[in-house]
DNA sequence: CGCTGGTGTATGGCATGCCACATACCACGG
DNA sequence: CCGTGGTATGTGGCATGCCATACACCAGCG
């Protein structure tokens, strides 16, 4: 144990390229904008927003075509670039493969997880029941991170991966679905299930609760939300 | 039923642009090259590809930038773009989401799926069967279909889209492990039971099936499979 | 002989400007 | 008044060239 003084070293200057900014802004931007809005702006001119950034238009096409491939966008030459509002099909077609990722993530939890992690996971749940009933806005985010962790656990980043880029696009229909207390309160139970089955190291039900919970999701937005 | 001569109009030209066709051209030499060869090129030069393609660095660059975000390069600033090499436990990693996404697929196929449908899907596994034994090479091939056509069953389109990426860096170690005899065979004796598991509807089967299949091969490759 | 400091070169990042093509608008003819 | 053809304008695609920086090489000093 060295207690010298240590002259502490950060690696400097990492300032990102000009595309790497231009790409978080624009991603950013497009979340923040609801694009479901009815009179959204869903058109984006490259020389505008290359002004607006005060950048050239090179680093921003760049910015602009790793979106196109994440989906958030379409460019169509000579017509414009457009932003992405998904199709009811491909919402659903989302929570479906977010079901398969998240049970997967939740039966290899059920192998990998310390007790301690578990235990944090249960306070989760515990913090948002208290919460849920004054305060659905809370929930939602402590819904998430209920998810999130989940995910974690299963040790497997690929997962983390493709889900965060998923959730971009379930977001704003969660948020939209969940201001129903009703739901809240189910989902609630469900999760105190989930936690209940991981603290069993019960991998196969894990998995079940975890894809049916979901699932019920997308029943939900099948049924109930409209979009288009 | 018009018997009047048609002129037969074709959508013209469909020529991609050079980056689309920049991004093919390399995506298929990177997959052609056995990256995992010790002596594989794995620096690549941008005005060396440039000047090889006839086209300029603009497009290429932004060719280059999808397949980084693919995973399949890595650009560092002024020192180089590298071929990237998956880790072992990143090759893991990806066979475990490929089990959660086809597993989650022939749950839905089990509901889907028409009975024509899953009639084809019995035929290629009895001809992979025939096939395997004379010749190994020509069942990868078969192996390979039968999957996606599960996939495919499954009428989730996203599954599709994201298999078909891990495809791409799961497909050489694929073919290192199936050329051995012994597991040819199970591998068909597995596909059949799936099969039956489909006809018969029952979507719980037909799920753990298909999952444990491809968890076989994830518990092959870490035992067997040397990289890095 | 080994290390340090300086310089040249290679390479990716970025800015700029031209081009092809799709669209919109307008003029002209029926 | 309607339809057709021509033209102007806007937009993304692409080529080109400069710039900053990391690395390699070499000279000079200890």
């Amino acid at each position: 144990m060295s207690l010298q003084p240590v002259l502490r070293i950060e690696p400097i200057a990492e300032s990102l390229s000009l595309k790497a900014r231009a790409y978080k802004a624009l991603k950013a931007a497009i979340m923040d904008l609801n694009i479901y809005a009815a009179d959204a702006e869903l058109r984006l001119d490259e020389r505008d927003l290359s002004l607006r950034f005060g950048i050239s238009r090179t680093p921003l096409r760049e910015a602009l075509a790793q979106l196109e491939q994440e989906g958030l966008v379409r460019i169509v030459p000579r017509r414009g670039i457009f932003i992405v509002r998904k199709t009811k099909a491909e919402i659903l077609d989302m929570i479906t493969v977010w079901a398969a990722l998240e049970s997967m993530a939740a039966r290899l939890a059920a192998s990998e997880a310390t007790d301690k992690e578990l235990a944090r996971l249960q306070k989760l749940v515990v913090f948002s029941g208290d919460e849920a009933a004054a305060n659905t806005g809370e929930y939602s985010d402590a819904n998430i991170r209920f998810h999130q962790t989940i995910i974690g656990l299963g040790r497997n980043s690929l997962i983390g991966e493709i889900t965060d880029s998923l959730f971009l696009h379930v977001r704003a229909i969660r948020q939209r679905t969940i201001f129903e207390a009703d739901r809240a309160r189910r989902s609630i139970a469900d999760h105190t299930e989930i936690v209940k089955a991981l603290a069993a190291r019960d991998a196969e039900s894990a998995e079940r609760l975890v894809r049916e919970h979901t699932m019920k999701l997308r029943e939900h937005v099948e049924r109930h939300v409209d979009l288009d």
